[in-house]
DNA sequence: TGGTCGGACTAGAACGATCTAGAAGACTAT
DNA sequence: ATAGTCTTCTAGATCGTTCTAGTCCGACCA
């Protein structure tokens, strides 16, 4: 049934025309060199026959494929995020993205050579996990942008958050409420995990206070686990890794009938969908996806376009505040 | 800086290995033909170039493109479970996927012409907006399968899961705990939200038994609001229309000191990451989402590939038991 | 009158692969 | 020796565009 009849090319909109080949072209791309009497009708018979541009076609003889190649991971929510901002800004810049997911079983040097395959002029890498090595190897035959993660060498673009003002707002905000017992759970191994346990180390010493740190990871159950740990010796306040982890701490408080904000303010960090949720309402740290996204898209044409050399972008992350920290009631008595 | 060479051609390759771009193009995709000592010559010479076919050239010559065009939602976490199945299916099969994100300012229809212009043999569309005409027009130029959507014409595959089986699993298993006032929180407009509705419906008219629904939708926040509603007249047993909604539906019971499952038993829908996390621990229908991928991969080959007719294929849920349903200890008694 | 200019249009060569048809050489069968 | 068959390899056409280098023709100017 409805078996599949090939589709019209510019020479099927041509000879319906009556002119050559080249003319459609010209009229098909709203190029000049058409009299404005022909161009109507040629795109009136092309309407007619349904002609639509092979785009590969197009793109094999105009070296130019107007294409950003995006690699995200399938499974990170807050990639999703990032996709959907890239797809505004670059059509915005008047380019198209190519998606690649990184997935259980499709590692990222997979998605990088799809992407590659299909003529993607620049990529777009969300928290990479290859090598500097790997992508500066890729970056020697289109420009690579790393996003959410800055040490890939100079050859290399790099968009991220400023996981140092980050943390350094978290802390700043807990000790303006009169926290002085502060601790962190960390992000394991997580991309920008050792960046920001290594600044909340740095960032509390400097304010004359004694830094704790309790392992954890990126997931909810990273953040349960971590939550018992501190139940034997409570603190007054906690910075998560991230909203997901945070998540996971306030639950097993409250499984253990310890109250937020009330016995512990919990931060987290991403400001994801979970955080804004009417029973979670975290306060956490917002690295604004959509512009990071535009960013990186920006950075990715300009590199195109431009001869610009690799640089790095950093953004400055901000607060917000919700219901999950509060003022110590009796400020400055405890300190370690 | 890195001035971008030109990427390598298969007439590069045959030069630096001294033989025709035919020979080449034979070794490359491995077909029959050459003989085992050039071939290992002509793969040796093409490395050290750093070759890649240009699939749009590959492509534009060979009409088979061997893609398969997936649009999916960026916002929908269950849809990422898909896209990470559907990628295993599709290489297992020897297809690759082009994926085509529906976001904000991003329609369906845009996502769609996408995949067309780079030469997706068939589309896959999970749980698509676009009425039966408007994919039927698509499904005149390439094999169209719906997921998570059955009622598409007959021009359209359709892969889904039985909600009738979901619901009727859900209440059969309720019922053989004791209960008898059980509630449906519905899915307002969301995709099979009526087909779940009417099933409850019917199943608890045909046991004899008075269907309540409440009011809800997708999200945290509906069921947040439904809770509320519930607990006016509280039932023993809650079906939501999927684990987001549960999620409210629970927090709000826990905010109002009610317990799961002595008070009430709540069962979700869909089985998703929220449902396992262990301090949920969610009773849920699961549809099996890899199954359901691979379900349309299969189906979107064997139209490319057969001349099968468009059909549709209903995969059965079946219910994932953990800690939110419990035996009614005083059976039998209330019954509305 | 003739030369130059510019607008509208076209023929044919790219782009980088695949595919078809056939050539060259080695081997076997008659 | 001749014909047939395999295997290995190649020349050249082809996919549907865009690009380059024209051609043609009327208008304008000295």
């Amino acid at each position: 049934m409805t078996e599949q009849q090939r589709r019209p090319t510019l020479m099927d909109v041509a000879e319906a025309a009556g002119v050559s080949r080249a003319l459609v072209s010209i009229v098909m791309r709203g190029a000049p060199g058409a009299a404005e009497s022909t161009r109507q009708r040629v795109l009136e018979t092309a309407l007619q026959l349904g002609y639509r541009a092979d785009s590969r076609a197009r793109l094999l003889r105009s070296s130019r494929t107007k294409l950003l190649g995006l690699v995200f991971s399938s499974s990170q929510p807050f990639h999703a995020e990032i996709v959907d901002a890239a797809y505004a800004e670059a059509s915005a810049r008047g380019y198209e993205i190519a998606l690649s997911a990184v997935a259980g079983g499709r590692p990222e040097a997979r998605a990088i050579e799809t992407l590659l395959d299909v003529g993607a002029e620049a990529l777009i890498i969300i928290a990479p996990t290859l090598s500097m090595d790997e992508l500066a190897l890729h970056a020697r035959q289109v420009p690579v942008v790393s996003l959410l993660r800055d040490d890939v060498g100079d050859l290399v673009d790099s968009v991220s958050s400023d996981d140092h003002a980050g943390i350094s707002l978290a802390i700043d905000h807990l000790l303006s409420l009169g926290h002085r017992r502060i601790v962190h759970v960390d992000g394991g191994t997580a991309v920008s995990s050792d960046k920001r346990r290594e600044t909340y180390r740095t960032e509390m010493v400097r304010h004359g206070l004694q830094p704790v740190i309790v392992p954890g990871g990126p997931g909810e159950e990273d953040g349960m686990g971590a939550g018992q740990i501190l139940q034997a010796d409570l603190p007054t306040a906690v910075i998560a890794f991230n909203d997901r982890s945070a998540l996971g701490i306030m639950e097993s408080f409250r499984a253990a009938g310890i109250s937020i904000p009330t016995d512990v303010s919990v931060l987290g960090y991403d400001d994801s969908h979970f955080a804004k949720l009417s029973y979670v309402q975290l306060s956490s740290v917002s690295q604004d996806a959509p512009l990071l996204a535009a960013a990186a898209v920006g950075r990715a044409v300009d590199r195109i376009e431009g001869s610009e050399p690799p640089g790095s972008v950093v953004r400055t992350p901000h607060l917000v505040l919700r219901k999950t920290t509060a003022q110590l009631p009796d400020a400055g008595l405890n300190s370690s």
